[in-house]
RNA sequence: GCCCGGAUGGUGAAAUCGGUAUACACAGCGGACUUAAAAUCCGCCGGCGCAAGCCUUGCGGGUUCAAGUCCCGCUCCGGGCACCA
């Protein structure tokens, strides 16, 4: 073997070695156990960037592992390959989206196989290829037949310069990102799916999942918002230009808080809301307000913090069990979206009405009291919110606490069959229809006489065209004659292709069930799916907790309900990795903004203790700050991986990236300590090296370890081995691959340290260095198989066995107590492994440290931890 | 604003069920080898103190024989908030 160690060599031959064994090709075998290990497919933006290979690593150790361990694994790859990065990309250089994401696909692939993860290629996938997205189409037309997809209409960003739809990323302080228009809101129709149909079930099935970090689940039952309430109507007769009430003479509202309904001093309602409409056609100034109300942002956080403003309509509804008149105003804080687009203003007990009514002096009357405590109409007090009072200034309700409260007018409301306890939900429904080019088409034909006609199977998939170019003024497909023209399928006649594109989270929400089938199924999934399903670890970035999770949640519920899967779940595990950070270096140009560069561009200073003081930049010393934040192409900040790999290997890489941070905090980036984890794979090849030259050879012809008793060196280096085996296996099962890569660490250290002459003792370092070899394989595999090999383990450390810590290596006679007197820790004390419990007080009675820190006191009190420590009290 | 997460040496971090705080590594310092450098190897490395010892896990309280870990109240930092993926 050599003598140096050589990455780029050793990385070659085992991944050859991989590729012509075909080693990670799998297919259905029901005698195994299997283990569906899932990484989020990468968008292919370009090139691969460090994110991605922490996410792939972290998939690739517990594939590697789980393989070791018997399990038939399958860990495939693929890519998300619509989406709007692609489209800006052909906005800048005058590329066909499709020619960018190949060329990206390609390259980024080369870059996945250079860092040797252990994937079965033959199921890779694309989602901007007719071949998959043909099931988008299919299953979208089994859901409009089933109800679960219907036609409404959205609200969207429309930017009245380019006449075109904007992603809320497309918006910047309420302007397009490319005319700089202001940007407004306006009503199209567009395809919906009815995930609040499943919202119980979403809700409901989270218990179900055990493997999934709490705080995503919580991010999910939060998202879904299940709230209990009463829905109930304030009357009126305010007639529309029909001549008719509207909404036949109800406006409805949702309350959490039925217990203050006598507290009710005004109504608010959405902007877009018909009473607010109706008012504004006579009042120019309410008009103007809600014209204003549409260029505000709807989104929650925007929403939260900004001013809470309104207008009066001069429109009057009844309460319904006072009989007041209530009058309605107009909120900019109160969504459409959500519930019926009113609430009834409560300003004694919530926050934000009681914000509303002292801006607009409008009556607050308290109509619940906690205990004895004051209401003061000065300033908000945490208790005015609390569901903890009883009723006040309430007629027949008074006394009551919350719950016999909310029942009791419930019952009244419902009486005059104005009002009931209902479930609210916050999740509302998907709408999928995104006026984009790069993506799926919704399969749709659009008919003056037959209206929107679905395509028929037959004449799926409705193929997108490849070679056009956006150019930023709208969807191109709008140009594309051969495609917008068809003829009817139910009449015949001329008609039009609808020109919008699936949302690219439709494309995600069922890949992983399209990998367990067999490749090239003319069917959406086979049979092969409910063998390989539910995908048993899950892995990416908790930036997808929500949206993506809980998308494909629901998508493989609408497919247990169509017939095609057996699971309800698709996702047993799931493991969040956490983001890679790094220094970037910027300076604040008058007119605001940051100009970021790349460190290559500068001096860094540091202090003594190595933290950056200051940089400037090389060319004109301009004075530079910096921040410690997520690499991105925007902050000139990201290391390349594939530098990476060429100067250290892919070893080096992973190895750095699993020992630096444990997987679900971020990493911080370190040039030093990559070159740490490159000098440990040094020293172990060294080791590798110095075992075949000086030790293997001392090994007997017959071998003796095997219930051989040990000199107290050796067998106490074979015990410190077994123990760092036993706590990695441990750590492994953890996923706390940090420590994992430290308990190598300190194996390759006692490995060094330890005695090597005689039969025995070779015999032990052989053991011990196979030991090594096999827990670090997952994380290095390149380097394991090389060494596996060549050291005459076996031909191919992948068919190994896990290695499991022996008893017998890990017996001991005597174990050290710690000896604490008061709480602190006083000395050592050593014992029988063995020794009764009043043996071992004995002793620490009798220990001189025992005898100086009690000063004279008798012992109140023995503690005895049993392995681990005796405490004193006295 | 709401929801979630986090804070331990100069740095990344470890400490499994409340039981030796700072493992492993990085940086730094000292030494060996070398004509020299790199590489490698050995040693030191939380603070105060001559020492005995005392103090130390963001801050302030509490529970306990024993608290980084549990409870109460704060501070600061990060993430998500529905058309980016």
């Amino acid at each position: 073997m050599q003598d140096k160690y050589l990455p780029a060599d050793i990385e070659r031959a085992a991944q050859q070695h991989w590729d012509s064994t075909e080693a990670f090709r799998v297919t259905a075998d029901a005698s195994r156990p299997k283990y569906y290990c899932l990484s989020m497919f990468p968008y292919p933006s370009g090139k691969l960037h460090m994110g991605h290979v922490r996410n792939y690593t972290i998939g690739d150790v517990l594939s590697r592992f789980h393989k070791m361990k018997g399990f038939n694994v399958l860990q495939p790859m693929g890519w998300d390959a619509f989406g709007l990065p692609a489209e800006n990309a052909a906005i800048k250089n005058q590329v066909p989206p499709a020619k960018w994401t190949y060329d990206n696909i390609a390259y980024m692939k080369q870059q996945l196989k250079s860092l040797g993860f252990a994937i079965d290629w033959s199921r890779e996938l694309a989602t901007c290829t007719p071949e998959y997205y043909k099931w988008n189409q299919w299953i979208f037309l089994r859901m409009l037949e089933k109800g679960v997809a219907e036609r409404k209409t959205q609200v969207v960003n429309w930017d009245p310069v380019d006449q075109t739809v904007l992603a809320n990323e497309q918006v910047i302080d309420g302007r397009g990102w490319r005319t700089g228009a202001v940007v407004e809101k306006r009503e199209i129709p567009g395809y919906y799916l009815k995930i609040t149909d499943y919202a119980d079930e979403l809700l409901g099935d989270l218990d179900e999942l055990g493997g999934w970090p709490e705080r995503v689940k919580l991010m999910q039952a939060n998202w879904i918002g299940k709230s209990t309430g009463v829905r109930f109507a304030f009357k009126h007769d305010i007639a529309g230009d029909d001549g008719q009430a509207i909404n036949d003479g109800k406006l409805w509202v949702f309350t959490t808080r039925a217990d203050t309904i006598m507290g009710v001093t005004f109504c608010a309602v959405a902007a877009e809301h018909p009473l607010a409409l109706h008012a504004a056609k006579g009042n120019a100034e309410l008009a103007a307000f809600i014209e204003k109300c549409k260029h505000g942002s709807v989104m929650e956080a925007d929403m939260a913090t900004m001013e809470k403003e309104g207008l009066p309509t001069g429109l009057f509804v009844t309460h319904p069990l006072t009989g007041k008149q209530v009058e309605v105003w107009v909120g900019n804080y109160v969504l459409m979206s959500y519930g019926d687009g009113a609430v009834m203003g409560v300003p004694a007990h919530d926050e934000r009405d009681f914000a509303f009514a002292k801006k607009y002096s409008l009556p607050i009357e308290q109509v619940v009291a906690v205990g004895d405590k004051a209401y003061s109409l000065d300033a908000w007090q945490e208790w005015y919110g609390s569901k903890d009072g009883v009723c006040v200034n309430s007629g027949k309700y008074d006394g009551l606490d919350y719950e016999a409260a909310v029942d009791a007018i419930a019952t009244d409301l419902a009486a005059q069959g104005i009002g009931e306890k209902k479930v609210q939900w916050r999740l509302r429904d998907w709408g999928i229809s995104r006026q984009r080019y790069w993506g799926c088409p919704i399969p749709i034909i659009h008919c003056d006489s037959c209206g929107s006609v679905p395509v028929p199977d037959d004449q799926l998939p409705v193929v997108l065209p490849e070679d056009c170019v956006p150019d930023g003024s709208g969807n191109p497909l709008h140009k594309r004659e051969d495609f917008l023209n068809v003829p009817c399928p139910c009449c015949g006649k001329p008609a039009r292709r609808e020109t919008d594109t699936m949302d690219t989270f439709v494309d995600s929400s069922w890949y992983y069930a399209r990998y367990a089938t067999t490749f090239g199924a003319d069917k959406m999934v086979d049979d092969e799916t409910n063998y390989w399903m539910t995908v048993d670890q899950y892995i990416g970035g908790i930036e997808h907790a929500i949206l993506h999770l809980l998308y494909s949640r629901f998508w493989t519920k609408v497919m247990r309900d169509l017939g095609l899967v057996t699971y309800r779940e698709p996702f047993a595990h799931l493991l969040t990795q956490g983001m890679v950070l790094n220094n970037a270096f910027f300076h604040k140009p008058e007119g605001g903004g940051k100009n970021y560069y790349w460190e290559s561009e500068l001096d860094v200073q540091k202090d003594a203790k190595g933290q950056i003081t200051g940089a400037t930049l090389k060319k004109d010393g301009t004075v530079l700050e910096h921040e410690l934040t997520t690499m991105s192409k925007s902050k000139n900040n990201g290391v390349d991986p594939q530098s990476l790999i060429e100067q250290y290997g892919a070893d080096t890489a992973r190895f750095f990236m699993m020992f630096a941070a444990p997987p679900e905090q971020t990493l911080e980036w370190s040039d030093a300590g990559v070159e740490g984890a490159y000098r440990f794979l040094r020293r172990v090849w060294s080791f590798g090296h110095l075992f075949a030259s000086e030790i293997r050879g001392q090994i007997g012809a017959q071998r003796q370890l095997a219930g051989a008793k040990l000199p107290d060196d050796l067998a106490a280096f074979r015990r410190e081995i077994h123990l760092l085996l036993k706590q990695a296996n441990y750590d492994l099962g953890k996923q706390q691959f940090n420590t994992v890569a430290s308990a190598t660490m300190k194996m390759l250290n006692a490995l060094e340290k330890a005695p090597r002459q005689g039969a025995l003792a070779a015999e032990t370092i052989e053991e011990c260095f196979g030991i090594l070899l096999r827990v670090l394989s997952p994380l290095t595999p390149h380097i394991s198989h090389a060494l596996w090999r060549d050291l005459g383990y076996g031909e191919d450390i992948l068919k190994a066995a896990w290695p499991e810590p022996l008893d017998a290596a890990l017996v001991q006679d005597e174990v050290e107590l710690m000896l604490q007197v008061n709480g602190k820790l006083r000395g050592a004390l050593r014992v029988a492994a063995d020794a009764p419990k009043d043996a071992i007080e004995a002793a620490a009675l009798a220990h001189e440290a025992t005898i100086k820190f009690l000063e004279g006191r008798a012992a109140k009190k023995v503690v005895v931890v049993p392995g681990r420590l005796v405490n004193i009290v006295g």
